[in-house]
DNA sequence: ACATAGGAATCGTTGAACAATTCGACAAGA
DNA sequence: TCTTGTCGAATTGTTCAACGATTCCTATGT
């Protein structure tokens, strides 16, 4: 039973700074994004807890911080699985996604807001050229998140930073991360301009767009009978 | 050291159905958004635990729980205390409103989630009848949450619920409830009307003024010199 | 093949223990 | 008097060991 548990034992050099509980939960939601951890895959308490050289109960804790971001499925007396995302949950993602970032194109934007959303789509064009997906898909992210805070609502910031994080439970199942994210970089670019622009009601209308391609990507990538 | 804490100890009948850590966190829930625990009181563990009957450990569990709900504020080594609302985060609370009720009323409403707009409505007027000025507040309460349901989705009900919860930490701060509630129980029938009548942007427009009027009815008994 | 009864494994919860941290009190010194 | 430093009590952070409860697997018997 050492599902790749064993080599979480490097990680213990990141325990040191504020509570435990805390830093293991940061260790495991790192470890649940990047895939280390598949779906559906049970997270021993005995293994894990070992492995990080903390106890039961601390872990538990952070168990019970990353089920409420629903990163984690606590059932009762069986244990914690990596969550498992139906088609229903990744539609229901992207209702929340054109509400939030709906919202956000259609604020004015502060020049702040803007370069960091420049920013992003910056590093997507360059990790485009170096033919660099997943550097590609981090830097999509970032424009994501960088849209949202047009809305200038630390609330909504981190809203929005539970939910990718959640959609990365389900970004792995792309087999080929090209043909997902390689659309977007120029419509991230687009957006930028209409944003610019302040052509308020287009930039809107284009999001909705991209949106609905995204998550029909995905949707069919994830449940090809749907 | 008894505050209010030994009152607690009725609350143990409750104990008795799925996780006790959710079973504790859902006591302490009710019991901060009534008021019974006010603002910036800390929550002794050992006080607690003993008044509930669990062990420390369970109880921290529901602490982490509450606290990602941001109805507790944890500071290490500190303990819990129930949280503080600043003037900035009723604001942002209210940011968040004007983006998910108003992406509600853009919505075709469904006769379900009509009916249960409906239902809070005539409860509001119900209870503004006898001057139950407590139950209007629940009723108007019910009124946004079933709003949001036009939405259709589970996400956005539960960053509702959430939102609303914490917005009830401040709702205590009125003095006179009957001033804070009593003008939104026939905006609530007009807001019912336009919906009805499909006219959406006239119900958008009504609703970005109500929550408006809501807001600095709010800011200003909360924080008079702003 | 199927139901069932163990039995092993794991979770849920407790209670005790100890280290780490905070905080107030109190004393020493400027 | 005010500041600073130190001590000690109180509380939290974390671990550990234990035990009942629940689930899952498997072998047994029909």
């Amino acid at each position: 039973m050492d599902n790749g548990v064993a080599d979480l034992e490097r990680d213990r050099s990141r325990l040191g700074r504020s509570s435990t509980a805390e830093r293991v939960a940061d260790i495991l939601r790192d470890r649940i994004s990047e895939g280390f951890f598949e779906p559906g895959q049970r997270l021993s308490e005995e293994a894990i807890s070992e492995a990080l050289g903390v106890s039961r109960n601390t872990l538990r804790e952070a168990f019970r911080l990353l089920g409420h971001e629903r990163l984690l499925d606590h059932r009762l007396n069986r244990g914690v699985f990596v969550r498992i995302l139906s088609a229903e949950d990744v539609a229901d993602l992207y209702r929340v996604r054109r509400v939030i970032e709906g919202a956000a194109v259609r604020r004015s934007p502060t020049p702040q807001a803007l370069g960091l959303i420049k920013e992003a789509v910056a590093d997507a064009e360059r990790a485009a050229a170096r033919d660099d997906w997943r550097a590609v898909g981090t830097a999509n992210i970032r424009f994501h998140q960088a849209l949202v805070t047009l809305n200038r609502s630390p609330r909504l910031d981190e809203a929005m930073r539970q939910l990718l994080a959640e959609l990365r439970l389900v970004f792995h199942v792309m087999k080929n991360p090209r043909d997902f994210h390689e659309p977007f970089v120029e419509r991230n670019r687009r957006l930028l301009e209409l944003l610019e622009g302040g052509r308020v009601d287009e930039a809107a209308a284009f999001l909705d767009g991209y949106l609905d391609h995204a998550e029909r990507l995905l949707v069919h990538a994830y449940d090809p009978d749907a």
